[in-house]
DNA sequence: AAGAGGCCCTGATAGC
DNA sequence: TGCTATCAGGGCCTCT
């Protein structure tokens, strides 16, 4: 699921239902993810209290009041589902990949307060979980990270100086975390869509004029998803709560064979591998 | 050093 | 109904 948008969402949403609370008992029921769960995490966070859920890029950052904490990463189907018990199981979804019922395989963590229950769900198992004692220890582990759309370093000349003698396409670029942080398949379909550029096009080949819009549009783009709750792609009928819509209004993402939705261009949007990723462009307007 | 490709995993869906 | 193949929103590792 997660891009940096659905990230942001559940960030959100975890500030808004856990903020304050007191992890009363933790169990990991399976500790295989991309990486081993680490054995003294429940050691380390029982009894704590939540001081705030923080986001960098694709990684949700549980803070913990002694500034100690751990770092979720969704992978490509982690879902975070909170159930209050106050309200007799009713469930509030976090997660944009299923539908708001509690799944009952690949639940991998709970996390118990007082009145409500936080469930870690990772069929595919890509995701992962990450302990840090302290501030320095959780900034070094985003030390090679490129900047995030929305930072100021992330901006034409960055991207015109990054992208010198640089034969990889830009698609590729998009989704190297090393040079941005947070942007993945959809989104860098979207904005490559939105800023005119085809895929394919090799880097140190973009004008700085290309480089302004990839800057403008990367923003845009992300803002609007967060504005739309992200988006839900995938089963998405059953769902309630916190489903997004950005998927509704998709230019080019699973739209293959579609017309274009430029007005006045007469292109179609065309699927194409880059990478083992699924790319989608006009064949038309994008150049 | 940069870039290409394999691989980690399960589940949904399409095609036979 | 049941097989097989293909494809998924990510990113780490290895090889050239």
């Amino acid at each position: 699921m997660p891009e940096l948008p659905e990230v942001e969402i559940v960030k959100q949403s975890l500030n808004k239902k856990i903020k304050g609370k007191i992890i009363q008992k933790v169990l990991v029921k399976n500790r295989n993810l991309r990486f081993k769960v680490p054995n003294n995490f429940e050691n380390k966070i029982i009894k704590k209290k939540i001081y705030k859920i923080d986001r960098f890029s694709k990684y949700i950052i549980v803070i913990l009041e002694d500034n100690s904490g751990f770092i979720i990463h969704l992978g490509m189907s982690g879902t975070i589902h909170l159930i209050d018990k106050a309200k007799k199981n009713n469930i509030t979804n976090s997660s944009f990949y299923n539908s708001p019922l509690l799944p009952r395989k690949h639940n991998h963590i709970e996390i118990k307060f007082n009145k409500t229950k936080l469930i870690y769900n990772d069929p595919r198992r890509f995701g992962y979980l990450s302990i840090f004692d302290n501030k320095k220890e959780l900034n070094k582990k985003f030390y090679s990270y490129g900047p995030e759309p929305f930072s100021s370093l992330f901006n034409a000349k960055y991207i015109y100086n990054y992208f010198k003698n640089k034969k990889k396409n830009i698609k590729n670029f998009l989704l190297d975390q090393k040079f941005v942080s947070g942007i993945g398949n959809i989104y860098a379909n979207e904005i490559l869509f939105v800023s005119k550029i085809i895929p394919t096009k090799k880097a140190k080949n973009l004008s700085l004029n290309d480089c302004k819009k990839i800057f403008y549009f990367s923003k845009i783009i992300l803002k609007k998803a967060i504005e739309k709750g992200g988006s839900s792609i995938r089963d998405f009928k059953n769902t309630t709560g916190n489903q997004g819509s950005f998927q509704k209004i998709f230019k080019v993402y699973q739209r293959e064979n579609l017309k274009c939705l430029k007005s006045g261009c007469k292109g179609v949007i065309k699927k194409k591998n880059i990478s083992n990723r699924s790319s989608f462009f006009c064949n038309i307007c994008q150049i």
